[in-house]
Formats: structure tokens, sequence, C-alpha cells
RNA sequence: GCCACUGUAGCUCAGUCUGGCAGAGCGGCUGAUUCGUAAUCAGCAGGUCGGGGGUUCAAGUCCCUCCAGUGGCUCCA
């Protein structure tokens, strides 16, 4: 039992130190550990994180919070956004200050405010500094719940936040200077802290969900606990900067964009080499799993997507074309077709399951304003298949996807997450059925044993999925393969096999795509490998590099060979130096770069120089076309 | 679709604030150089300054509008 008066705490290296009640927390934690003291930005009591000045009253476990720790991370990046709001109110006084969270990367503070200018933002972050040159103390204060009403007088968004609060729970402000803001804490000493604060951007956002509501404006940056920290940062984020795919894909002659097709791709003649690369790739394991590839039609009349739901449900992204006075819809998906395929004949329980395989081009018509490179497009072909399966098909099949899932991602060797979304607001059919479906599907991920994120009500009108998510240069998220459960539109469609009992039974519809589509997939993976292609997707595999024009005959002869052999060489013919043609070669990322001289025209060799390594090797020309097929044919990421 | 910003040669960018002859580097073409692993030298060509409208003696520059792009929001593969 403690003494009275004082409390008992555990310091993370388990020793124990009694101290009178009230002791701020930070008091403590010097005490114990005088050297790391410095670092903690806040502590945490039981895990809870609390204020270095907050005294403890209770015993528990205390810990000091750094920067390094998450959770002392959330601590500085929503200091950050008091510092930004206190800031900008300066700039701007009449904003009112909504809400401030930190986020995965940094923070957002959103106002309902004028719509803001960069010379605002500028404002903002000479205000920001300023106040961090002061180190104003972030100051808590509780206050019954009236006072707090009063205190924030004037701003409702503040006022419903307070209605939130538990009753008989205390209402905690932070001050800092002038400033009040209504917060949980805690929060850094003081805006000395902060030196390593950075602006990102402004940006409208949509109040409460819905377009039409009052101006919203939010801000969005990121701190760090010190200037070179963000420096870093800022050097890092350069560097990504500098891989994005839609400036490498023109420059490498991939694919192009023009202003009268926003949105719609060009694939150049390098460009289309890798789609069929891929589609290569995801053909043999179609071969191997069973699917047979099929073409249905790239437009319907309307009432084919009223069966199948889409025009109550997705006709405000369907492109439309009238003929004959019947309106027509351009496909935004491939499942119509398969669905009439399947319809076209009566079926037997021994056909399935049924793969139905579609790489057909898909019209979506995105809003404007969320087009982006080749990540988000307005036409796209995706890895597409259908699977009718019976109820006790399902799991397996669905077990093969994770596989081959597993399998297409590492080869690319790209982190990808998943995401299990359920049953949205605007759903089709029962209840029942879709807890079963999201049911089975997370059996399913759970057996598999990888982890898994749940995003509520984000499953598709017709059923239940699970996604797939890769991160693009900047660590943006993009959504590529999906497995959709879908019980809804086979029976929409009146799908029905003949089971081994002689009864007719719908088949159920597994939806899916692993890569995504192409286009998404492979601006992902220009950034990943920063335009770098394994070579088996390098439109170019080998450039054969005379030394002088003497010693072109023998480089064609070269190239021959190789082209025989399957591997995509080409000739750089010009009369620049060597040193020029070796660059040329470096920035167009071909893989294998082959020098052919006098020494090599003697003895039958190429001076072979791998991308990014200095220094070359000499093999003989028929050990390269072995070595260089075999890393083609193995799909080998690195060269 | 919403907010802000941006749009000048194939590319990267000066010039726009303060209206007065459209510029550079790279790339391209031509010629010289024939070279051993990331930029040889010289010359030349190339632009209705995103489109349209307006103000003005005069517009790349100021105003309006449309288009496209960028960063976010919303939506989604």
């Amino acid at each position: 039992m403690a003494a009275p008066g004082t409390v008992r705490l555990v310091l993370p290296d388990g020793s124990l130190r009694e101290v009178p009640s009230g002791t701020p927390a930070g008091e403590v934690l010097r005490a114990w550990n005088p050297g790391a003291a410095g670092k903690f930005l806040a502590a945490s009591l039981d895990g809870r994180p609390i204020d270095l000045a907050a005294p403890v009253r209770t015993a528990g476990r205390l810990a000091g919070l750094a920067f390094s720790d998450p959770k002392g991370r959330e601590v500085l990046q929503h200091s950050a956004a008091h510092l930004v709001a206190k800031s900008l109110l300066e700039v701007v006084p009449d904003a009112l200050p909504t809400v401030g969270p930190p986020t995965e990367e940094g923070f957002y503070y959103d106002f309902e405010v004028r719509p803001l200018t960069p010379e605002d933002l500028t404002k903002l972050a000479e205000r920001a500094a300023a106040i961090i040159a002061a180190r104003e103390r972030f100051e808590r204060v509780e206050v019954p719940r009236d006072e707090a009403l009063r205190l924030v007088a004037g701003n409702p968004h503040k006022q419903g936040y307070i209605e939130e609060v538990p009753a008989g729970e205390a209402v905690s402000f932070y001050r800092t200077g002038a400033f009040v803001d209504l917060c949980r804490g805690p929060h850094v000493p003081d805006t000395g802290w902060l030196a390593g604060l950075h602006v990102l951007g402004f940006s409208a956002i949509t109040a409460g969900g819905t377009p039409g509501g009052a101006p919203r404006q939010r801000v969005r940056g990121i701190a760090f606990p010190s200037r070179a920290e963000l420096e870093a940062y800022l050097k890092q984020r350069e560097e990504a900067e500098a891989r994005d795919h839609r400036a490498l894909g023109p420059r490498l002659g991939l694919f192009m964009f023009v202003d009268e097709a926003p949105g719609f791709p060009f694939w150049l003649p390098k460009g289309m080499i890798v789609v069929r690369e891929l589609e290569r790739f995801v053909i043999e394991h179609f071969r191997d799993d069973g699917y047979h590839e099929v073409r249905t039609p790239l437009m319907f009349a309307q009432s084919v997507f009223e069966t199948s739901g889409h025009w109550t449900h997705y006709r405000e992204n369907i492109f439309q074309t009238e003929a004959d006075g019947r309106i027509y819809g351009v496909k935004p998906m491939n499942c119509p077709g398969s669905m009439l395929i399947f319809r076209s004949t009566s079926r037997s329980y021994r056909e399935l399951p049924l793969r139905l395989a579609e790489f057909a081009p898909l019209h979506r018509l995105e809003r404007s304003g969320t087009l982006h490179g080749l990540t988000r497009v307005r036409e796209m072909v995706q890895d597409d298949a259908h699977l009718f399966v019976t109820e006790e098909q399902i799991e397996g099949e669905l077990r093969k996807l994770l596989a081959w899932i597993q399998r297409a991602f590492t080869v690319f060797r790209l982190e990808w997450s998943y995401e299990l979304s359920t049953r949205p607001e605007s759903y089709l059919g029962e209840v029942a059925q879709w807890d079963r479906a999201e049911a089975t599907l997370e059996k399913v991920l759970r057996e598999s044993g990888v982890a898994y994120r749940v995003s509520p009500g984000e499953g598709a009108f017709y059923g239940p999925k699970i996604d797939i998510h890769i991160r693009d240069s900047l660590g943006r998220p993009w959504q590529t393969g999906t497995i959709q459960l879908d019980y809804q539109i086979p029976a929409r469609f009146g799908l029905e096999y003949q089971g081994a009992d002689g009864a007719l039974h719908p088949p159920i519809v597994i939806h899916r795509t692993i890569l995504g589509t192409w286009e998404r997939f492979l601006g992902v993976l220009l950034e990943h490998c920063a335009g770098r292609l394994p070579p088996w997707l390098s439109p170019v595999q080998l450039r054969i590099v005379p030394v002088t024009e003497r010693h072109e005959p023998a480089a064609r002869a070269r190239l021959e060979r190789f082209a025989a052999a399957g591997i995509r060489a080409d000739l750089s013919t010009s009369t620049d130096t060597l040193s020029k043609r070796i660059r040329e070669a470096e920035l167009d990322k071909v893989p294998y770069i082959g020098v052919l001289g006098d020494r090599e025209m003697t003895d039958g060799t190429v001076a072979l120089r791998v991308h990014g390594q200095k220094g070359s090797r000499t093999l003989a020309t028929e050990e390269l076309v072995r070595e260089l097929g075999e890393k083609i044919r193995t799909r080998s990421f690195e060269p």
C-alpha cells in the first residue's frame, strides 16, 4: 500500500516510484531518466496519453511519449493543428474552427471560412513561426459544461462537440496565449516543440459529406520535433515526386493524354508492350486455373443495366448514347455480359465453377476533379473474371484467389493490404444473406492468416468484398484488386443451374479482379520502381551500343541473334559519344546495355552493363542470350 | 462536381507583379568528330504565349469566360 497522499507508479523499466499525489508526470519521468526526458513530449498513464504537466493522482504504469512513439507522434501533430488554428485566426479572425485531428501522416484543421488564398497561408506560416519562437505554453483548463458552452459561444461546431461529451465528464480546453480551443488533449508542453511545422496546403472540403453545405476549408500540415527532421522529410518527398508516373510515362514513351480526351489514356508502342506482357502474365494463370476468356459488347440497352441494378445505383457514372430510340449505356463493368452468357443456355452443376474472364475496355464517367494520371481514368481494362459457383464452392475459390494475389503481387515486389468492405446503406437483397456472405469472406481471410482491415458500409451495392490496396510513391493508397461475393445480380438476371438433386438453383457469382486495371496498376508500379520496370516488362530489354560506327554491322548481327531468342533488343546508332549513348540508355531505363567494340567483335562477346550499376562484364553472346532469357522467363524483378 | 493554384518551343523553365521587339538549357535536324561505359564541338529549325471574348494606341502580361492539369474534398479500380 502506498503511503497516504502518495501514488505508486511503475516506470517502463519496471522500477517502482512513490511520489506525492499531484506530482506532474513530466517531473516523475525526469527524475527517473534525466537523459531521455528531453525527448518526451507527453506521457502516458496506463496507456492513456496525458500532458507532461498533468498531475498524477492515481497509481499506474507511467511512461514517456516520444515522437518515435505513434501516440507521441499524434500528440505533436495535434498540437501543430492547434498552432495552425491559432495562427489562422490571427490572419482571418472570423474563421470558425471545427476539428483538427492527427492523420496517418500529419494533421489537418477544418474551418468554416471564406475560401483561403496562398497569401493567407504565407501569413499563417509567418504567424506560426512567431508563435513557435515565443514558446507559448499549452495550458489545460477544465470547466463545467455551461461555462464551456459560454466559452464557445458563436461557434456552433464546437457547441456540438461539447454536447457529445458524456454528462458528468469535465470539458477540457487548451489555452495557447490568447487562443483557447476545446480539446481532449494532451499536448506538447509549449509551441517551441513545433519548430518542424510544415503547412502542406489547403483545399475546400465538402461539409458534412454532402455538397452544398457551409463553405469549409481544410488546412493540412505535418510536424516534426526539429527543423532537421522536417528537412529530411521534405527531401524524401521531393524524391518521391520525381517518381511520379505522370511524368515518367510520357518521358519513357509508354502513354500520353491529350486535353480533348481527359481521363482516356493513349497507349504508345512501348506502353502497349508492357500491357501485353501484363496480360500474358495473367492469362497464363487463367489457363492454369481453369478460366475461359470471353468478349462481350461494350454497350447494352438501358434495360440490361436496370436488370443488373446499375441503372439505379451507378447511372451517373455510365456514359450514355442513343440509337433507334433506345438509350444505351457503355458498360462500366463486365458483369452484365457474363451474366447473359451464363443465361444463354441451360446450365448443369457439372459446369461449375464456371470462370469467365474478360479484358474489355470499361468506361466510367468519373467526375472531372477526380481524374489522376493513369491511377484514375475514364477508360480502363481490368484483369476481370466472374466465377459462377455453388454455395459449397465459394470458400475453395476464395482461397485460390488469395493464393494468386500472394503470388502476383510478390512478383512485382509490391506491398499490398486487404480490406473487408461490408453492407452499404444502399444495398440489394436480404440482410441475412449479406451477413452470411460477409462471414464467409471474413472466415477465409482469417484462415489464410493475412492481416486485414474492416471498412463498414463500403461494400458494393450487390455484395460485400475484399479489396486490395497498394500505395503510390507519395504514400497515397489505391485500390487495385477486389473480390466481390454476389448473391443479387445472378438472381436479378434469373440465372439458374440444375443441381445433382434435379432442382434448379441460382448460382453465386464471385466478381474478381486482382491487378485491378492495367492503367492503375502500371501507374503505381512505375512509381514503385521509379520507371525501372523489371526486365520481363521492359519495352526494350537490351540495348546494343556499338563503340563506333565501324562496329555497327556486327552490332546488327548480334541484334538479330537476340531478337531470334525472343529478347527485345534495340540498337544505339547515333554518332554521339559512347558515354552519351550509355547515359541515354540509363535514362531510358533499359535494364541491360551491351557494348560492342573491337575486343567483342574479335571474340564474339558482348560487354554487359546492368542498369544502375557501374562497370561491365564480358560474356559470350550465347551466354548472354541464355542469361537474359532466364531472367525474363522467370520474371525476375531485378535485372 | 467543390475550393485554390497552374497553363510560354517536344521537355524543364525565365519573362506576367510594374502592358511597349518572345528568351534559355535540354531534346530535334545538319555538319565536323569515330570515341571503351552517365552529357564532344559548331550551325540551324522550332512558339497564334491553352481556347474564346473584353479593356487599351498597344496584351504573354490587366479583366471575363471556357478547356485542361496540379493539390486536396467528395466519389471510386
